[in-house]
DNA sequence: CGCCGAGTTGAACTGAATCAAGAAACGTGG
DNA sequence: CCACGTTTCTTGATTCAGTTCAACTCGGCG
C-alpha cells in the first residue's frame, strides 16, 4: 500500500488522515491481456495502478482505437460510467500483469460526506483528467503524427518502450505501417 | 434570469433553493467578436448564456484553432483557469452579440460550502465538459472530417449555420477550402 | 522445427493541404 | 443608401502525407 500513501503525502495529506480512506482499499490483480472492464458494464471501482500498464479502447469501424494508457502510481476508471452509474462505451484492459488497490462507488460514497480526502479526490481525478482530454484534443486538431509521436517520446519515454507499436499507433491516430516509417525517419 | 431558473428546474431544484445562488449572479455582456478572456488571464467567473454564442480557441503554430463553441442556455468558463486560479491558455470570444449571467469564483467558493445546488453544479459542470471532452476525442481519432460535419449538423442544426465556416472548419480540423467542398459534395 | 502475430518495407492510391484566383457578403464612411 | 474595400467563401490545379494492400523478416512459443 505505500505506494497509494507516497501518492496521498505528495498531494499534502498525512497518514491518518487517510486511515478511513485506506480501510475500504481492496487489492486486485489482473495477468496480462486480461480485460478488466469492457463495455456494457458498470464500473464499480476507482483504482490505482500499484504495479503495471492498463489500456482504454473503444470499438468503432470494427477497430480497436486506444484512446488512453494508465501507468504505476496513478488513478484510472471507466469515468463514464463510474460517477453516473450508466454502462460505459470503453474496454480497460491490462496490458502487463497488474496490481491495483481499488475502491467501491459505494464505499466511495460513503466517505464522500466525512471524508476530505475523497472529495478532494474525487474533484481533482475529474479535473486533471479534463485538463489532460483538452491537451489532447488541441495535440490532435494541431500536430501530425509525428509531432505527436516525438511529444510522446520526450514526455512518457520509459513507458513507451514497453507498449506494442499497434496500440501506440492507434493512440497516435494512424496504421501501425505509418509509426514504423515515422520511427525509422526520426532514428 | 428566467432561462437560468429553467435550466436548474429541470435539474430538479426548486426556485427558492436557488435564491442563494441567484442573488450572487452579475449580468455581463459583450458584443460580436469581442473578446471575454485571453490566454495569461484568470477566469474569474463561471456564466450562463442567456443569449448568444462564444467560441473556445487556442492559438498554436501563429493559427488560430477553434476547440469549442458554447450556445444559449449553457455554461461556460475557461475551466482550465478557473478551479485552480492559473493562467489560462485559451481564448474566449463572442461569436454574437452575448448576454451572460456570472457568478465569481469567489462567491461560489463561499457557496460551496452551504449550498446543494453549488455543489453539484460544480461537479455536473466537469464531468459534462469531461464526457463532451472523451465523445469529441473518439470522434477526432475514428471519423472523417466528413463525417464529423455531417455529425455536427445532424446535433446542432440550428446553430451550424450561424456560425462563419472557418471557425468550423478548424473545429472539425480541416482548412476552410475542405469543409467548403465537403458542403459541396453533401448538397 | 514450424507456426503465428508483430513489425518492417515497398508500390500504388487517396483525401486533405496548399497555392492561387475569382465571387459573394459585409460593414463603414461618404 | 450606395460605393468601396475587406473579409469570407468557392473553385481549380498541384502536391504531399498517410492509407491500403501485399510481401517479407523477425522473435517467441507450442
Amino acid at each position: 500500500m505505500q505506494s497509494l500513501i507516497t501518492y496521498f503525502e505528495r498531494m499534502g495529506f498525512s497518514e491518518n488522515q487517510l486511515t478511513p480512506f485506506l480501510n475500504c482499499i481492496k487489492t486486485r490483480q489482473y495477468k496480462a491481456n486480461e480485460l478488466i472492464i469492457s463495455k456494457g458494464q458498470i464500473e464499480n471501482y476507482l483504482s490505482f495502478i500499484d504495479v503495471g500498464i492498463v489500456r482504454y479502447f473503444v470499438v468503432a469501424k470494427d477497430k480497436e482505437i486506444t484512446i488512453d494508457f494508465a501507468f504505476k502510481s496513478s488513478f484510472y476508471c471507466a469515468y463514464d460510467s463510474f460517477y453516473d452509474r450508466s454502462d460505459t462505451d470503453i474496454y480497460i484492459e491490462a496490458l502487463t500483469d497488474v496490481q491495483l488497490y481499488s475502491i467501491s462507488h459505494k464505499d466511495l460514497q460513503n466517505l464522500y460526506t466525512n471524508c476530505e480526502i475523497t472529495k478532494k479526490l474525487g474533484r481533482l481525478a475529474t479535473e486533471n483528467l479534463l485538463s489532460k482530454k483538452v491537451k489532447r484534443e488541441i495535440n490532435l486538431l494541431t500536430k501530425s503524427p509525428q509531432e505527436r509521436y516525438e511529444e510522446l517520446l520526450r514526455e512518457q519515454p520509459k513507458y513507451i518502450l514497453q507498449i506494442p507499436l499497434k496500440f501506440i499507433a492507434s493512440y497516435l491516430g494512424v496504421v501501425p505501417e505509418t509509426l514504423s516509417r515515422i520511427r525509422k525517419r526520426i532514428s
